[in-house]
DNA sequence: ATGGTAACTCAAAGCGCTTTGGATGGCGCA
DNA sequence: TGCGCCATCCAAAGCGCTTTGAGTTACCAT
């Protein structure tokens, strides 16, 4: 059924129907009434394709997935982001095209995205410190959403960003207050942005303390289990191994404590463990008492969130440039406990 | 850039050129030459809407992720599942449309992408084990392959699935000859279809035996990682605790640990567990001897063979239906050894 | 010179919708 | 009665491509 055909059964033109169905006043309600009706029973819907070529809009919003060559590895956190956004999408009528890409042909997807006009707007994901993407996009004009920040790009963007940079400072004031001074960090890899910024929150505790940062006890990989649990075990096996560890993400975390089970030895009590929780559907951290302290954002809720503002850029472009920067809270769990010298000091107390 | 200008800037008609780069034989190859050439000067390529249209095909598969009411939850293997589907996708020209929708309202949104004519195909994801979405895009004419199968479905359709009852099968009776008797199983969801073929496995292995499955000793929720801890808590508050279980995937397998670990039970030597794994991206299940032992089954590969089966589907539709069917390996990691009762009787030797 | 064929190229229709720019009819009002 | 003004509805153009059906050369054989 398209709308010649209804339109006839209708005895109405397909102007007046179109009209009718897209809410235009020109028609009278008792004749949308009647095109409504016909609409449902004959199960008519207006086919995209030609609809989206008759406006010039696409009605669909990209995302890439880049997979990172080495590890064939897609972010975990991008299904539950994915989830937070798309639901945005459903609700306001667009699609949502998800391309997968090796990481080194991103450009030339963007490129590609816009020259067809396949989409109306990009999500970029995992930004670099300095990422090419951006200039790109502005470039070709295509409206976006940055989730995270790059900060090494000088122009205005639009961004949706947790504040990692306090976020991890907190964590690591935290760990200090309860005296631990040989803290490690698991970091992710080194050339991603909020990497940066988590270090930076990291060695800002520190230095605001007057205290030296160990860079040996500081590490930056893929955050992959496995990553945490090799990671662990030669932290483990240093002279003076770190009493404390702040890992960037659940995932790596789990690896860190298998490390520590197989050496005997426990989390909190042992060796304290701080995570950044993205607080993924499959793997939350809550409880009574969370497993994990932890610094934790919702990456569903920034999905919604990044969602929002790209449609809102899309329908307002001469909004300027728009920007959100999300709190984590710090949740106390069962991974952290007093330095030894500390437990001394408070046992003689 | 369109069409008709690039056609004016060489001085040929739209036909010509349109057909010039379709790699039609009615044009020269040196004006093929010239046409591509062009094209690329000017960063041309044809408005994605306007193609769709004119050859009335969508050019885009869909995938639904479907959000668990409860727990707000996308399934982890989701994510690399799409990954590898997306890379062919990608490689023939297809577009990805994920549409991410409430479980109670999958139907409608098969319903609107087949009126909308938004894809020419789709993958149904996670079936039950009579799964209403067959007979559904049966009827709607969809082209479709499952991710699974639905066992009470009588007609005939396209899947790709593992072989999930022997794969269970295999691993209770590995146990089984480790002298466990006691053995749990942490299944998926009772309603799903692969939970069933697993539980059936599982149960075929102490039959094959004469053995008794003890029923008490089985439960099935959602596969998270709180799930397997709190299971695992129980368990071994039992009067006799099992002596060893069988986890559906590597998430609740996490949980379970956790709680072994904090109950001072280590893994393998105090209780064996075997799991079965998707090969996540991010939770490699291997190194020099896996911390697992486990079926495994690449959750990617699946991706990328049913992206195969549907665009083949959709090109040669009266192909008949078709199936796959993998087999995991069972491969041995540190998280089995023999039952007390057997070790007693190697050591008496 | 004529006819036939192969090799190219093109004009125009069509995909299914939206939207512009009228046309029509009914009504109130002077 | 006639005018103007809404309220309704419609015909036709247009979105940017593909594809049908035909036309134009160039070339060879007769």
């Amino acid at each position: 059924m398209n709308l010649k055909e209804l339109s006839e059964h209708l005895g109405l033109s397909p102007t007046t129907v179109s009209r009718a169905l897209n809410g235009y006043p020109e028609v009278s309600e008792r004749t949308r009434q009647r095109v409504e009706d016909a609409a449902r029973r004959y199960n008519y819907s207006p086919n995209t394709r030609a609809k989206r070529l008759a406006t010039g809009r696409a009605m669909s919003i990209g995302h890439l997935l880049p997979m990172s060559k080495e590890h064939e590895m897609v972010n975990p956190v991008f299904s539950d982001f994915i989830a937070g956004a798309g639901k945005r999408y459903a609700e306001k009528g667009y699609d949502l095209l998800l391309s997968v890409v090796r990481d080194e042909n991103e450009a030339d997807t963007y490129r590609d995205l816009a020259t067809r006009g396949a989409v109306d707007g990009v999500v970029v994901h995992g930004p670099k410190v300095n990422d090419t993407r951006i200039p790109l996009l502005t470039e070709l004009g295509l409206p976006f959403v940055v989730h995270g920040r790059s900060s090494a790009v000088e122009t205005d963007y639009n961004w949706v960003d947790v504040n990692n940079r306090r976020a991890f400072e907190r964590a690591t004031a935290l760990l200090l207050d309860l005296g631990h001074r040989e803290i490690a960090l698991l970091n992710g890899l080194a050339d991603m942005d909020f990497a940066a910024r988590r270090y930076a929150g990291f060695r800002d505790a520190f230095l605001s303390r007057d205290l030296e940062v160990d860079d040996t006890l500081i590490s930056h990989a893929e955050m992959t289990e496995t990553y945490g649990y090799q990671r662990m075990r030669s932290l483990l096996a240093l002279k003076t191994p770190p009493t404390a560890v702040i890992v960037s993400s659940i995932i790596p975390a789990l690896g860190v404590r298998r490390a520590l089970v197989e050496a005997g030895l426990s989390l909190g009590s042992d060796v304290s463990v701080v995570i950044h929780d993205d607080d993924l559907s499959y793997f939350r951290n809550d409880g009574d008492v969370p497993p994990y302290t932890a610094t934790r954002s919702s990456v569903q809720d920034a999905g919604r969130r990044t969602a929002d503002m790209l449609l809102e850029a899309i329908e307002r472009p001469d909004g300027g440039s728009r920007h959100i920067l999300m709190e984590a809270e710090l949740t106390l769990g069962q991974s952290t406990a007093p330095a030894p010298a500390l437990r001394q000091f408070l046992d003689q107390g």
